[in-house]
DNA sequence: TACGCAAATGAGAATGATTATCACTTCTCG
DNA sequence: CGAGAAGTGATAATCATTCTCATTTGCGTA
């Protein structure tokens, strides 16, 4: 079964649109990130297509949720397969997919406790290599 | 430097009544919960002060932030000290702490992504072991 | 190819949590 | 006491997200 961005859901020029956008941004994006993404193609899409639509690509499991930025909701792009995690650049919102440390931390909670875990969340904040570089030749130059 | 709900912070008849409800409650918490338990108590307080309070206690470090439920912000008394996580009760809210998974996966992000972890995010969500007892009671009784 | 209808669209209203405003009250401390 | 800083609260404002509903469109089918 091959996954689409919206499953076996109808497509559309805005639906293409706004999943060419995702594809084009490469890195974590919120739904206004998308809007103003969009803004300048030719087949534009309304708020509430673009809110659809990125649920839509959620429900299909072409992207994934991985956070939040300020109040928005944060996705990207979704690996498939294994269960993992996301390492998410502050500064360019590059996605790095890790693997699960919890699966210790899970055990630990239901010998300890007796805590059953049902569902977890994770994910890791910081700066990726080429960030990093980035702001090591942009040190002392102040703000 | 002893802990208190609102640190250095004035006190009030309306932060000690919220305060108690915290302690009452003793388990995760919204803002609204809050608003909802002391509404029987004679010491009322106001949607902003009780947003304003809960503020104060998680600057204070009294309180924290530990999840969300239902697009509501979810807090919980804070353990104090070493770096750990939360175990939240679905059910119930109570929470649990546990120790902090990350570690080895922040330095497998670093390892093998060069990705330099500045922060995460981890939240475990499932059953306690008083509501495994409920439910397994509960089994068969349809809903 | 034409038809029918479920699904998608979009502009704007509605929702709902959180924050800001502002006049007023109440501590704190000299 | 008196001043000023901090807290209160009713309400308006903000802001992301969802809903509404009339209209359009994709797509299977006759």
């Amino acid at each position: 079964m091959r996954i689409t961005p919206y499953g076996r859901a109808r497509t559309s020029r805005q639906r293409d649109t706004i999943a060419e956008a995702v594809e084009l941004i490469g890195a974590a994006f919120t739904v206004d990130d998308l809007v103003c993404a969009i803004r300048d193609r030719r087949a534009g899409a309304g708020v509430a297509t673009v809110y659809r639509a990125v649920s839509a690509m959620e429900e299909s499991g072409w992207i994934e949720r991985v956070g939040s930025r300020e109040g928005r909701a944060l996705y990207a792009r979704c690996r498939g397969g294994a269960h993992h995690h996301h390492a998410v650049c502050t500064s360019c919102g590059t996605v790095l997919a890790t693997d699960c440390p919890l699966e210790a931390a899970a055990l630990s909670a239901e010998v300890e406790h007796g805590f059953t875990v049902t569902a977890h969340e994770v994910t890791l904040y910081g700066l990726c290599r080429t960030c990093q570089v980035s702001e090591n030749n942009a040190a002392g130059d102040g703000d």
